[in-house]
DNA sequence: GCGTCTCATGAGAATGATTCTCATTACTAT
DNA sequence: ATAGTAATGAGAATCATTCTCATGAGACGC
């Protein structure tokens, strides 16, 4: 019942896009960073081997507000970012507090199973 | 060039099927309760009316990871949700301990004009 | 009430990101 | 090499949301 994943060149090509970046970057963003050097990966290709890579855990996915979905490699573990709103510079956090205050603010209403999304977004300061 | 608000039947509408609901709604959900109440109001001016209400701090906005966008009526001022995960069920809560927790690991990575977002999602006792 | 000036409405078209289809390609293992 | 099957990609399809623009209706002064 293991997913049988093939090695591809297209999948070779996303995974070493985004290993070059750092950014939260979108299916389309990667799909052109590959275009304009010659590699050549269908945008099907790109957002299904993401995908997989999301569920797989190795990328982090943020939706933003204006309805795209962005992508980044991701260290292993549970974290959150800390992002820049115009430059897209991302840093990843942890915090022992945050996990506390969800969870027992779940617990105290009652609410069992819980989950939580936690993004901070910033400007960064080499812009400004 | 303070924007006009005009008081209609639609929008009056809109608002009180929000009154009346204590859950995260799409667009769409409340468009179609209001059909299958008689209340005909377009698609077009749910959506205006939503989004009016959002910019104008009345309703908070979560948006869902299938692509759809929620609404819900909430109290003035700074709080966060936590979500049932099956029935929408919906509490507002607050803590100080985000609040500080965000600012600080944001101001610690020199980033300013910080925001963020925190979303709890579990299952309420009620859902089991 | 009446006219007028605008903003609001809504049906349908348009948009835009993502997903699906399916004929073709190309890993992998025998 | 060959078969078996997952992966690819061009284009069509989806679906939520936004836009267009002709028509409707608050608000206000008379
Ligand atoms: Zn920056
Ligand atoms: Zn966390
Ligand atoms: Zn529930
Ligand atoms: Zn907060």
């Amino acid at each position: 019942m293991t997913t049988a994943q093939r090695e591809t060149r297209q999948r070779r090509a996303v995974s070493l896009a985004l290993e070059e970046l750092d950014e939260f970057r979108s299916a389309q963003a990667i799909h052109d960073l590959l275009r304009s050097r010659g590699e050549s990966v269908g945008l099907s290709t790109v957002y299904r081997t993401l995908q997989g890579l999301a569920d797989a855990g190795a990328v982090d996915v943020l939706r933003m507000s204006e309805g795209e979905t962005q992508y980044r490699l991701c260290s292993r573990g549970h974290h959150h970012h800390l992002v820049c709103r115009r430059c897209g510079r991302t840093v990843e956090v942890e915090g022992a507090a945050v996990e506390r205050w969800a969870d027992a603010t779940a617990a105290q209403h009652g609410f069992r199973d819980v989950s939580h999304t936690v993004e901070v977004f910033g400007v960064c300061s080499t812009c400004r």
